[in-house]
DNA sequence: ACCAGATGATTAGGAAGCTAACTATATGGG
DNA sequence: CCCATATAGTTAGCTTCCTAATCATCTGGT
């Protein structure tokens, strides 16, 4: 270990998490360590260019989300749904319609049916902004996930699904 | 596709990319696309739930990432080699150090060698906080992984890496 | 038919990250 | 030796997300 990091991207050693580990007498298993902390690790960085990669559109990753939803719901759904969807709370709902709205990319209506209930649209120029989007949205994605083969993508995904299932238990109880 | 969502967590389906890339008639790879968005997903569910956790022992993600780093120096560290080391603005270390500060776990000192120059320092109290958090921090860690196999974690290890070496082509251009 | 409790949407206020601008100190070329 | 430029740290102001509280409406048990 020098003086220097030589480790700017912020992603941690194997032999970091074994010090950690011994550091505190404990016998988990380092690597185990190491892929939770690098997932982590990816997950913001990865976050941190998506909302880069999306300012160029002016939207934000949520409310790119947001718009792909409704277009893949014919159009339409109720913020409640929405949030379920997105997996992100409703007020986080209200604030990215909101913005959107200003925009002129999706409208609200009272539902018909509850009198409670809203129903967010994707306008034509919501949609349009989504066309406009998708070549360059789409072969970035690619560029990403280039370094993989096929078979490799799929076992990626696999081990990716089992990892995200146990996440609930990082909080559970 | 029923009227319900069937799909909380927020996790895409390879049929929705698809049908996304096929609306746009493109040509890119749905797995590849579906690769992406999960892992961004993944990241940003991870995240949360990361931040309920260290919730939990009066830390947030941030600053408790400062406080391993720290330790891992030795106990002290510049704000300019942490923001480096962590992967975040100055700015956001200037913000971590002064709750850290506020609650003894870590304090500032002038540098000797560098008049600009400040050195964050872990304190006593910062240190026990990491020590009384460790078995159950560790363990949780490897609870997540835990539905992988070892020779699978290395795996993982290894796509996972060579998706963030890409990150940057996100935004590249 | 009514009231209690559930649910939909919004608002208010907080945390963590960012960039840009500011202050103070270092450093190096003329 | 001095001034231009670079670097360290902080501050101000923005965005996104969150939770908790509020208000309106719906629904079910008596």
């Amino acid at each position: 270990m020098s003086d220097e990091d030589a480790n700017p991207g912020a992603a941690p050693t194997l032999e970091q998490a074994r010090k950690q580990i011994a550091r505190y007498g404990l016998e988990t298993d380092p690597q185990a360590v190491l892929v939770a902390v690098r997932l982590m690790a990816a997950g913001a960085r990865l976050d941190r260019a998506s909302e880069v990669h999306f300012a160029r559109s002016g939207l934000s990753t949520g409310r790119y989300r947001l718009l792909v939803d409704l277009e893949d719901s014919d159009g339409e759904k109720s913020p409640s749904q929405l949030a379920k969807s997105l997996g992100v709370s409703r007020a986080t709902v209200t604030g990215l319609v909101v913005g959107l709205e200003r925009e002129g990319l999706v409208a609200r209506r009272a539902s018909t049916e509850d009198g409670r209930g809203a129903v967010v649209v994707l306008t034509a120029r919501g949609s349009q902004r989504l066309r406009d989007m998708a070549a360059d949205h789409f072969a970035r994605l690619e560029a990403l996930v280039g370094g993989l083969a096929a078979d490799e993508r799929g076992l990626f995904l696999d081990l990716l699904e089992r990892i995200t299932q146990r996440i609930d238990a990082l909080t559970a109880e």
